[in-house]
DNA sequence: ACACTAATGGCACTCGATGCCAAAATGGAA
DNA sequence: TTCCATTTTGGCATCGAGTGCCATTAGTGT
């Protein structure tokens, strides 16, 4: 689903972390972020150095098998901190996912209003998901530890959640309905739906990969209206 | 998704709770769930018990707000027990839906084979969501617990998966194809899809619930294609 | 009564997560 | 320079889920 706008080497080079550090989408609570200010303690760390130690361990002990003392000590900061700029485990491997999201809004807004709602979503989340050949690397390792892991593959579904109402808020306007209701729901879960089911055909191909995640999710599209078509 | 074969009252009846309890689907591991045998200690409570006592909780304390020791004591067993009727605390509220999937797969293969693939399936899920009157209330507030409480709806994907699995099977058999496929799979999720939007969309409305959950699923799926096709 | 079998439940322990708070670390003002 | 307001850090205690271990319990069959 994601689409990290520039460069996001994984395991060597910079992770996505764009932008000054911004306030979390599920607000205030315990603790608040870090957000890099002109006053005070700068922060001992930041999201790109968490991600890369994470990845670092995941890759060699796994992510159960990884501890948030053992991200904290790699990345040489206090466990207490990790919890601050992550509200959970689970949450490291999407990054800053969120950001992305404004990103997809735009894409689907500069689809041309001709074009029918459906292949206008349809070309917004094909869009979304086109990236640079020498970004594919990392983000193919980040979609394969997510969607192979069952525990991130359950808790990925509230970062999905936010992906569908985007869909469903652009459906609503274009149908002048509301994004509650049934249409724009269902639009929602079924692109969210393709694009799963591309995900996993992508990642199951030789990383050759002949056909990228645009042509699978075409492919995933069309096939899906012949088989509704019978 | 679910259908609870007979009457399953959620606080005042029995439980699911069908058939004698049988091993779990994801095997072997630490404690091996009770299996009421003719030899041997009886077992100390069921399924069926322990729901109870656990929804009794979780109408008053919500579910984060119950403790699984809560839950023990409620049913009057050990914490410890506890653990070996369920895997996790969120395995709870979906009971023993493993066994339902035996139906539903029963309910595929009902399905005339002159219906085209997508109608049986849709039909498939439809009867799969149909149940007697008195089954409703308690089925409802079980959905509604699952769907509205975040750690429940993200752990759910993994039950969705077996779910899901079952409609890619079918729809293999049926297309000559392999259940990995793209295009099985895709049929898995976007049932999958229309169910959930339906589900949402039944919890949303009034009690009275005029439409019931199969003519929810209908309208979800006659929406989809009209949305396919502009 | 005795052996066999299988579930129970207590205990200790690991790990994710959170509240609390004193101790950094920085820019600006006196 | 020193003090101050500001903001992050990180240690500590605590809670709750989940697991391994194992002696105990409660049945069945002989």
């Amino acid at each position: 689903m994601p689409k990290w706008k520039g460069r996001n080497v994984l395991t060597s080079g910079a992770m996505p972390d764009p932008l000054p550090d911004a306030a979390p989408t599920t607000a205030a609570e315990g603790p608040t972020p870090p957000r890099s200010s002109a006053r005070g303690r700068p922060g001992a760390t930041s999201h790109a150095a968490i991600e890369q130690a994470a990845f670092r361990l995941f890759a060699t002990h796994g992510f159960a098998g990884t501890t948030m003392e053992a991200i904290a000590r790699e990345a040489g900061v206090g466990k207490r901190t990790i919890f601050r700029y992550y509200q959970s485990k689970n949450d490291i491997p999407w990054g800053q996912f969120d950001r992305t999201l404004d990103h997809f809004r735009a894409l689907l807004d500069e689809q041309p209003d001709g074009l029918p709602v459906h292949a206008a979503v349809h070309q917004g989340v094909v869009e979304f998901n086109r990236f640079p050949a020498d970004a594919e690397p990392p983000h193919r390792e980040r979609m394969r530890l997510i969607l192979t892991t069952p525990e991130l593959q359950a808790h990925s579904v509230l970062r999905y959640a936010e992906w569908r109402r985007v869909i469903a808020e652009y459906v609503a306007r274009r149908t002048q309905a509301r994004p509650d209701d049934l249409i724009p729901q269902v639009a929602g879960h079924v692109s969210l739906a393709i694009s799963l089911s591309a995900y996993e055909a992508w990642l199951t191909e030789p990383d050759a990969e002949t056909p990228g995640l645009p042509e699978i999710i075409d492919r995933a599209m069309t096939g899906l209206r012949s088989y509704l078509t019978g």
